[in-house]
DNA sequence: TAGATTGTTAATCGATTAACAATC
DNA sequence: TAGATTGTTAATCGATTAACAATC
């Protein structure tokens, strides 16, 4: 149990986001097949999918419960208990993270919301706070994941203070690497990361059209 | 040639970004354990990845061109040659997007912001236009990235807008799952899908700790 | 020369796909 | 029953790592 494959694990939302559009169809049932078709899967790549996360298998001829999918994906992905996080940085990015309502929905809630610039105050219900605060903060509530949204240059920074206090996990939006101990869980956003495939994806699109 | 690893690629710019730090402190040359280091990888891997993108080789004992590999990794990702882009929906995260400076650096330029609420009006230095106008820009001008961060139930709509248009490649930060045919690229800026792994890997830190 | 570091070939690991028997 | 759809085992594919000879 618990060692599902990395690729598994992310297009799990992905499923889900779709599932859960078929239920507000009325779909009680659905062939992975027809969900394969959506995302370009093979069948069996779905049905794999499946396996590893729910108890119930689907049944011959019939296919899977939708209802009793859309439960055990959000169970797996841990969406029903709710985990607390901090965020530093409310420029741009950080406005848009904390005005972005999806997030209890994926299990995260940003309980406190972190800035170094005091003449900002309140940001779509969130109160912010000065980023002096956050190191009692974090070990005060206990917080455990941390939102790094501040230019690169003091992202560094930022992280050390995190880690310091307590956070175990950093979701990093900043473009730089940053260095962490061992014990440390990170994402990148990494935006430039996403870009380069995307680019060589077009690339070979449009030689492809070209050879035609 | 070409044939790069999807994972290669999407170690590059990573690779990229801490060379060019080297780079500033003046370092000449750099060994393939050191920079493994960095990024806990093997320092097999770093050849390789460094082997498949640069013509020139690596010297036993004094390591790589820290110039060189810049010099060569910009190249292979396209950031001298820059690709434009439009930009569809100017709310927070379209804001957060349009204010990015970093994009110019990675050979993307949004040469063109779209919303359909017509009060904006200029955007840190973007002049916002009507949606109206979103067919005829990508025609005019050729565009063919088209960048998505409209609210989720308009999504597949302008998705298909420009696509309709031209748009060959497609930038998804909506929260969405998009259909599209097949000869278009496409790359979903999935935060459930990031936030699916972080979660994972806090639950894995935690369960050692516990066990310790 | 000796030792650090390289590139490449072969082995391993992990994920996807093909094949097929089981079943509603 | 026949056919659609399932789960599982084995084969394939792709990426990483180990082993090692080459070389500055």
């Amino acid at each position: 149990m618990s060692s599902i494959s990395k690729e598994t694990l992310q297009r799990l939302p992905a499923y889900l986001r779709h599932l859960k559009e078929l239920q507000k169809q009325g779909v009680e049932n659905v062939a992975s097949k027809a969900i394969a078709k959506v995302f370009n899967y093979t069948s069996v790549q779905v049905r794999k999918d499946f396996a590893s996360i729910s108890e119930e298998a689907g049944k011959p001829k019939t296919g899977f419960s939708v209802n009793r999918l859309v439960k055990d994906i959000a169970e797996f992905l841990g969406y029903n208990n709710i985990n607390e996080a901090v965020l530093v940085g409310v420029g741009n990015l950080g406005h848009a993270l904390l005005s972005y309502s999806g997030f209890k929905d994926y299990g995260l809630d940003i309980v406190g919301a972190f800035d170094i610039n005091p003449n900002i105050k309140l940001v779509h219900g969130h109160k912010i706070y000065n980023l002096s605060k956050l190191e009692s903060f974090i070990k005060r509530f206990n917080i455990l994941i941390g939102i790094i949204a501040v230019p690169k240059d003091s992202a560094q920074d930022i992280c050390d203070l995190m880690i310091g206090a307590g956070i175990k996990a950093i979701w990093n939006f900043s473009p730089c690497n940053l260095v962490i101990p061992e014990n440390i869980a990170i994402i990148n956003e990494d935006m430039a990361s996403s870009l380069a495939l995307l680019s060589q994806r077009l690339s070979k699109i449009l030689k492809k059209e070209k050879n035609q």
